[in-house]
DNA sequence: AGTTTTTTCCTAGGACTCCTAGGTAACCTA
DNA sequence: TAGGTTACCTAGGAGTCCTAGGAAAAAACT
């Protein structure tokens, strides 16, 4: 019988799919083996075990999120790439939930180090090139930008602002509106204004 | 034979340990039964399915979470209220991390309804008080809020941190200030000042 | 108190998933 | 073309989810 051609690339890319389908938590060796006409136990010579094919979509993802954003920041500065890799994120999650679930899974520090992650952390960086940030400021700015794109949409995708008219798109813009007016008047020093006398 | 006393309450608390103990992912009608010393088949006249197992922790967290967040506000305003709230919520997912993960399960409407849902919001419009904000940009900064906590919280207990010296204890008591000045000078109307050009 | 009803727990079992062990057949290389 | 490697197979054990139907404890009603 012939071989149906299975490479660890293709698992992970059916895996993916598959995610985005159904979610990430329902991914199953068998039913990736399923979709190659394959019996599950023949995967396992591909990987070793359910928890590699989660990790290889999330590598995947971290990848192609990566590229997306590479490709929104390219000839972008200031609040133009912040709003340019924002919006990647938020769409990126839209359209491959399942994906950006996995975006989320623990990678061992091997897996971690040659994953896109650095890539990310980096770019973020590179946004912040528009607003004069030094160290460890920066790091700062970057775990800043890094939680209200993820807070944004995990909230927004399980749900959490669906039960009030006011739009999430108009909230979204909003809020980069102020991350932005944020980074430009970022606290710099010891700033220990008591904000609970402001009324 | 003697009953064991199974109650849903009982069933929740004990799911809800057992979450923080092995990942929400991980928690099993079978380990559950067997931790009431009963059968898997006897918890289905008290649940329907292992999904809803994973339901009620999530209410179970989000009264929790919301109990502690009503502590924290009380007798608080302006900033201080801000910093205590939000450190209730990194705290709890410190201290309760299958909990806290729970805390992001999609409900349905009823059950959002009865939840403590809304509590979490009203708490965090209370928050705004110190800061004068209208409709609809309160709105907004609750969301705001919202992401930067649970964005924050996810991204550090996902490990997302660890690859940097920085400690994320000062990155979030930065973040902190970055949002009380954020909130303070919260974009009114129609900002479109060009941030590229700031340099 | 005795009887009926309800609730809690049981056993049995089917369907599915994960994974291992060991075998066979296709492909690659010398 | 023989030998070795790799991809796939069957078989099966262990675990989970869930249903069906039965027994016994507890509660409710005469």
């Amino acid at each position: 019988m012939a071989r149906a051609g299975v490479t660890v690339e293709r698992l992970a890319e059916a895996a993916a799919e598959l995610a985005d389908e159904v979610g990430l938590a329902n991914v199953t060796v068998s039913e990736v083996a399923r979709r190659f006409g394959v019996k599950d136990a023949s995967l396992y010579s591909h990987i070793r075990n359910a928890h590699e094919l989660r990790v290889r979509v999330a590598v995947l993802a971290l990848a192609e999120l990566a590229d997306r954003g590479a490709a929104a920041l390219a000839g972008r500065a200031g609040k133009d790439a912040l709003v340019a890799f924002a919006n990647v994120y938020r769409d990126y999650a839209k359209e491959h939930p399942g994906r950006y679930a996995a975006t989320q899974v623990e990678l061992d520090p091997e897996t971690a180090k040659a994953s896109a992650a650095r890539r990310h952390s980096d770019m973020t960086r590179a946004i912040l090139r528009g607003y004069a940030l030094a160290e460890p400021d920066q790091t700062d700015a970057v775990r800043l930008l890094g939680s209200v794109f993820h807070g944004f949409v995990s909230l927004e995708q399980a749900g959490g602002f669906r039960h009030h008219p006011r739009g999430a798109d108009e909230s979204w813009s909003r809020v980069l509106d102020t991350l932005d007016v944020a980074l430009r008047s970022w606290p710099t020093g010891a700033d220990d204004a008591d904000a609970s006398r402001t009324p």
